[in-house]
Formats: C-alpha cells, structure tokens, sequence
DNA sequence: TTATTACATGTAATTATTTACATGTTTTAG
DNA sequence: CTAAAACATGTAAATAATTACATGTAATAA
C-alpha cells in the first residue's frame, strides 16, 4: 500500500519525544507503536538517511564499549514543524482494514459449511489472545494514573483497541453460538 | 505491505461465482468488496494477465455493440483449486490496522492538547456516516431472509463491520464526552 | 446531435513493504 | 570463558499498491 509516507510522520513523532537510534526505533515498532503499525528496520535505516538528507532530522555518533557507534538521531527545526503541521492536519481518509480472515468469510455462502466452526474458533483464540495482551498492556503502562495525563493519546488508543477487540471476540461468539441453531 | 498475495485470492473467489471482466472486478471493489479490502485497476489488469500465465484462469473475448472488446476471465480447475486451498488454509496472522488517525492521537501527550476537540469531532463524523453506509448497505442487501441464507458469509462481515463502527463512534463520543471533565 | 458519463483495458513511474542477505559488537547467562 | 542473545546498521531483491499517463467505445441525457 502506497500510503501517505506515514512512516515518516511516526519517526518524526518518535524522535520529538527524545532522541534515537534507529535501533531503538525499530524495537517500537516490536512494542508500543507496534500494536498498530508496522515497519521493518529495513525500511527505516533507509528512511532515516532520506529524511537527513531533507533535513528533517539529524544525528550524532555515539560509542558505546570500545568501538560500536550507533547513530542518534535529532529531530531538526524543520522536521519539528513538519511534525507539528502533520498533526494538525486533517485526516479525512478512512482506510479499508486488510483483515485476511473477513476476506475469506465474504466467500462463504452458506451458514451450513463446514469450514466455518473452525475458521470463527480459530479467530476466537486469536483475538482473544490479543485482547489479554492488550489488556496487560494497559494495566502495566496506565495502572497509575499520573501517565494516563503524560501520555493521553496512547492511553485512549489502548482503550480503543481494547474495546476493538472485545466487539470482535463477542461477535465471533455470538456467530459460533448462532450457528448451532 | 507486501501482503500474501490477497488480491489474487480475491479475484479467484469472485470468479467462482461467475464470469468477470477486469472491469467488472475493478467496480466490486468500489462497492461489495470495497468496504474490507482496496484495489485499483491498475492493480487488476496485470494481475489478471499473470494469473491466465500461472493457469488459473482463463478469457474468451465478448464483442459489445459494433467493436468494443471485453474479456471475459473465467476459473480453471487450477483456479478453482487454488481457492479452495486458500478458504481452506489457517488464518493464523491478525495484521495491525493501519490507522492513520490513531497514529496521531498516539502522539497527543495531553488530555488538555487544543487540537484534541477538532480530531475526534473529524473522525465521530467520518465514522458516523461509514456506519449510515454500512446500515443501508445491511438493508438493501439483506431484507429479505432468503439473501441472508444465500450470502451468509457477506452478511456476518456486515454485521461485524456495523459493529465495530459503532463502536468506534461510541468510543469517539465516550471520549469527546470526558473532555468536558 | 452532441456532450457527458460509464464502459473497457492497458502501461509507466513512483512509493511502500516484506523477506532475505550481510556484517560486526556488546552484554548476559551458564 | 564461551556461547547465545541482544544490540546495531546497513543493502538487495522482490512484491504490493498508488497515482498518473494513455486510449478508445458505448450508452444516455440534454
């Protein structure tokens, strides 16, 4: 998908909260943002040089041990007000969500085939799994309440996908229940 | 996201169901389809081409009016196998969606943040109207019974779809509700 | 009859994304 | 001490997807 360079825009975010190396970006994508989006390192390494290159950011050498340098990027000014100019933009696009399984049901005909009990099962324990882990997110990260101030937007996204995935979990219940009339 | 080839599926489940056109799979994506998954034409007509390479599908040409060309691509046994393979196969990745609103509230810090009013009241609209569409889309495709029974697999991911839009409206209302707090 | 819309099919260029290839350092656990 | 895991940074190749370019026909509404 040819999006809006959204990648950009998460770096630009990151790196306005403090500095970073690529590395570390990358593992936020492994944690946090990774809930929902995704990037590889082999996109961002790439990225990071391209966004230098538009001084959008820059970096400093650091050494850590005897030799290993990492490369700790800064946002620059401009970076900052594209940043800043992102944010406060609309955003009046919504995009389809890409959900492989939703894909397969639309092709099932009939409520009498047999595939179905165990595709909906299957999808069950998923985002049940999902949802557990996203509920443990939320009581590690928000259990007090002073960083539900200091980081508003992500305590609201957690709640979101949380209330996302119960809905989903609830109605592959119902469905599976349903079936056995 | 280069993703496992989903459109290719996609197009072999629609040809199950009956002779298409490049422009005929084209238009369900900007309806049916539309509502879960995207494509352009651009995306279809290669594909299509490779896909008749590969063997799973094949075309006769249909003359319309004095010389207009279609043509019209139909499954092989290949095809055909193909699919079922796929409907058949384990679902086991839940992709994150790709969200773009959720990404910027990722970055909003503070409950007291001034664009905050302005981004939910945006997206309480956009998802307002998506589930006005979805609902009329739920009527006129599913009034009567015998539809339900004959598509079942398209009216669960349109009562999913409803679902998870209304709570997305809930959550966005919820949330611009507690604001005034 | 004529202009607009819908039908119909492609290619080119660019961007986005994934998977695989490639290398080396530092820390930690056994 | 040594092996494994984590840290750290890249490139290459392939696939996926969007936007723009390009062309022509058929149906319909004014």
């Amino acid at each position: 998908m040819a999006q809006k360079n959204n990648l950009k825009y998460i770096i630009l975010g990151l790196l306005s909260e403090r500095s970073l190396t690529g590395y570390d970006i990358t593992k936020a994508f492994a944690s946090d943002i990774g809930e929902f989006w995704s990037a590889n390192h082999s996109q961002i390494y790439p990225l990071l040089i391209k966004m230098e290159a538009n001084g959008l950011i820059s970096h400093e050498i650091i050494v850590t041990g005897a030799k290993l340098e990492k490369k700790l990027y800064s946002l620059t000014q401009t970076g900052t007000i594209e940043f800043k100019t992102w944010l406060q933009s609309p955003t009046p696009e919504l995009s389809a969500s890409k959900d492989e399984f939703i894909l397969k049901l639309y092709f099932i005909e009939n409520s009498t085939d047999p595939l179905l009990p165990e595709m909906l099962a299957e999808q069950l324990m998923l985002h049940h799994n999902k949802l557990v882990h996203l509920q443990s997110q939320m009581t590690n990260k928000f259990e007090n309440t002073d960083r539900k101030q200091a980081q508003f937007g992500h305590f609201l996204i957690l709640q979101h996908a949380i209330e996302r995935e119960t809905a989903y979990e609830s109605w592959l219940q119902q469905t599976i229940n349903n079936l056995g009339d």
